[in-house]
DNA sequence: TTGTAGGCGTTATCAT
DNA sequence: ATGATAACGCCTACAA
C-alpha cells in the first residue's frame, strides 16, 4: 500500500512522452514544447514530484555532505565549532554529516570509516587527545576526500589546517599577570602530545623568560584534562614551598577542576592564588569562580574556517593545478578577555 | 594525477573476470572458485576497495542516514540527547546527518527540506519552541521517512514520540518542598506552547492543590528562556507583597538566569528563597548556585530510546501490515535529585 | 563455477 | 522539439 515515490520514469509512462522530455521539461530546458513542458510541470506538481538527490549525487559523484568528527560535543567549545560549521555548510548547500571520537583513536578510526563509507565529500575534524597516527586520515586524500583539520590538528606540514596560534596569546597572558604583580605564575598544561599544548608551553616559557626570571619547572603541571588528572598536579602545586600566585589552567574545564580543589583545600580563589584559562566560554560566566581572563579561541569563527576552507577546495578540485598540491593553513588570532573579578 | 577510488569494474577488468565475479566473490559467495576468491580479495585488499555505499544505498533505496535536528546543540541537554542518539546509531550502523532550527521555524522548515532532499531514512526531531504547524513534518510521512519526535514533541496523536512525562516529576518535587516546609511556591515556567510547558503545569497545579492550599496564579510567571524574560518574571516576582519561598524554574538555563537575578538584588540564594529545577545537567555542579533539587530528564536516554525506536519502525517498514499504521509514545520517567546544599 | 544483462533515477550526448 | 541510449557502481536472477 506504500505511495511509491514518483520518478521522472514515471511522469514520462502517463504522459507517453520520453524520461529525456521530461527531465528537461523539468529543468526548464530552452528547445522544449511549451505545451509539452506545461503538462510535465503540472504532473510533476500533483503528483509532488522531487528529484531523488541520491540518484543525482551518485551520477555526479557528489553528496554535499562533508563529515565532521570532534572529540565530544558537549563541550562548548566543540558545540560553537559545529554551529560555525553548519552556518558555513548551509550557506553553500552542504550537510553534516557528525561523529563524536570520545578522545578514543580506534573509536575516531572506526568513524572515518563509516564516512569513508558514506563517501562524504570531504572531512573536518578536530583530532582525539592521542590521536599521534594520521595513516588513515592521510589515506582519505588519496580517495580524493579532503581534510580539514581545526583546532586540535596534526604535526604534518601536509594537511589543511585551521588553528589559533596560542604561542603569543600565552606570553601575552604571562605577561599581563606579571604586570599585575604575579610573580610565581604556574602552569597546568594538557597532554604533551598535543600541538596545542606544545604550543601554549612555548609561549608560557616564553612569557617567564621575558620577565627575566628563572624558568622554574615545578611550576608546570600535566594533566590529561580529567578532573582526577587535574586535581592531582593541583595537589603537587600547592605543596610546593612556594606557592604559585597565580595559575594558567589549558582551559576552561581544566579551570573548573582545578578551581574545585582550591576550594576545597581552603583557598580563596583570586585572591590567595589568582586563576587565568583559556576559551573563554559563556558558560563560565554562571560559574562559581569565572577565571579573571582567559584566550578567547573563536571556536564557532575557526569551526566556519574550516568550513569555508573545505569548500573552497571542493570548488578547486575540478580545476587545473600544476602539479603539485598545495595546502592550507590558517591561523585565527586568539584574543585575551578580562573578566570582572569574583572573589569569594 | 587523481588516484580513483577503485570500484568492482575496475578490479574486475585487471583480473579478466567479470563484475559479478568480483561482488561475489567480495561477497564470500558459496559456490565461487576458491582461486578466483582470493585472487578477487587479495587484490581488493591491495587496492583499498571499498564498496561505494551511495551506489549500494541508491539501489537499496536506503542511505543509512538519519537525520537530527536540534534547537542549540550548545545546550548540554542537547548535546546529551544526540549522543545517546549517536550511539544507538552507531550500534545499528546508521549515520546522523545534523542540524540546528536555533529555535527558528523558518529554519527548522529549512532544515527539514535539506533532510528531504537528502533522503535521509528518517527524520529524529525536538521541535522549536514556537513551532506550532506540523504540515512540513507530517509530508515526510507521505514521503515514507518515518519521524519520530522527542523530548519537544508536538500535540499530534498520529506521531511517534519519546518524552519525559512531567506531569508527575514535578506535582513531587511540589510536594517535596512543600514537606520542607516551604509554603509559597512559586513557578517560572516555559512557553506556553511547549507541550513541555504545560506538562509541568499541570504537575505544579496537582502538587499545589494536594496541600490543599488555594492557587495563586500570580506564582505563575511564563519566560521565552531568554535571560531578559526569565529576569522580568523575577521581577515581578521578588515584587510581590509576599515573596515566594521556593521558585521552581524551567530548566537549568532559566535557573542559572533567575538566581543571577536574584544574586543581584540581594537575595540569600537558597536561604532567603530556594531555587529548584528540571535537567539537572552536569554543569550545574560547577555552577555558583546549584539547584536545591532537579528533575533529572535522562536526555541520553531519551535520544538512545528516539533512535532505537526509529530503527524499529525503519525495519518494520518492509514488514506487511495490516494498514493501518501504529504510533510509537514512549514516556522517559523523570527522577528528582537532590544536590548539596550551598547556600552564598 | 562463471558470465551476461537488467535495473535503480537521473542527466548528457547523440540522433531523429 | 523530442526520443533513444549510455553512464554512474553495485547487485542478482538467469543463462551457460
Amino acid at each position: 500500500m506504500e505511495n511509491k515515490l514518483p520518478t521522472v520514469k514515471e511522469i514520462a509512462r502517463r504522459l507517453n512522452v520520453s524520461v529525456s522530455t521530461v527531465s528537461r521539461a523539468l529543468s526548464d530546458h530552452p528547445r522544449i514544447g511549451l505545451r509539452t513542458k506545461t503538462r510535465v510541470q503540472e504532473l510533476a506538481k500533483e503528483l509532488n514530484y522531487e528529484p531523488n538527490a541520491k540518484a543525482i549525487f551518485f551520477k555526479q559523484r557528489k553528496s554535499f555532505i562533508v563529515g565532521v568528527i570532534l572529540p565530544f560535543i558537549r563541550e562548548e567549545f566543540f558545540s560553537q565549532a559545529i554551529s560555525g560549521i553548519e552556518a558555513a555548510a548551509m550557506e553553500h548547500d552542504y550537510t553534516i554529516l557528525f561523529g563524536q571520537s570520545y578522545d578514543n583513536p580506534d573509536r575516531e578510526k572506526q568513524v572515518v570509516e563509516t564516512m569513508k563509507k558514506q563517501r562524504v565529500d570531504g572531512l573536518i575534524i578536530s583530532l582525539s587527545k592521542e590521536t599521534n597516527k594520521y595513516d588513515h586520515l592521510q589515506a582519505l586524500d588519496k580517495y580524493d576526500i579532503p581534510v580539514v583539520y581545526f583546532d586540535r590538528v596534526p604535526q604534518l606540514e601536509q594537511a589543511h589546517k585551521v588553528y589559533c596560534d596560542l604561542y603569543k596569546g600565552t606570553t601575552e597572558m604571562v605577561n599581563w599577570l606579571f604586570n599585575r604583580g604575579y610573580r610565581r605564575v604556574a602552569f597546568i598544561n594538557g597532554p604533551d602530545k598535543l600541538s596545542a599544548s606544545k604550543e601554549r608551553l612555548k609561549g608560557y616559557l616564553e612569557g617567564v623568560s621575558k620577565q627575566k626570571l628563572k624558568i622554574d619547572m615545578q611550576m608546570v603541571e600535566t594533566t590529561d584534562l580529567s578532573r582526577e588528572s587535574t586535581h592531582e598536579a593541583m595537589k603537587k602545586l600547592l605543596a610546593l614551598k612556594h606557592r604559585p600566585h597565580a595559575i594558567v589552567t589549558f582551559n576552561d574545564y581544566v579551570h573548573m577542576d582545578a578551581v574545585q580543589y582550591a576550594e576545597q583545600h581552603n583557598i580563596l580563589i583570586n585572591k590567595d592564588i589568582a586563576f587565568v584559562s583559556y576559551a573563554n566560554l559563556p558558560i563560565t560566566n554562571y560559574t562559581a569562580y569565572p577565571p579573571l581572563a582567559s584566550i578567547e579561541q573563536y571556536p564557532y569563527g575557526q569551526g566556519n574556517k574550516a568550513m569555508e576552507l573545505m569548500i573552497r577546495i571542493l570548488n578547486e578540485k575540478g580545476m587545473p593545478t600544476n602539479g603539485a598540491r598545495t595546502y592550507h593553513n590558517e591561523k585565527v588570532v586568539p584574543t585575551l578577555v578580562m573578566h570582572q573579578p569574583v572573589i569569594r
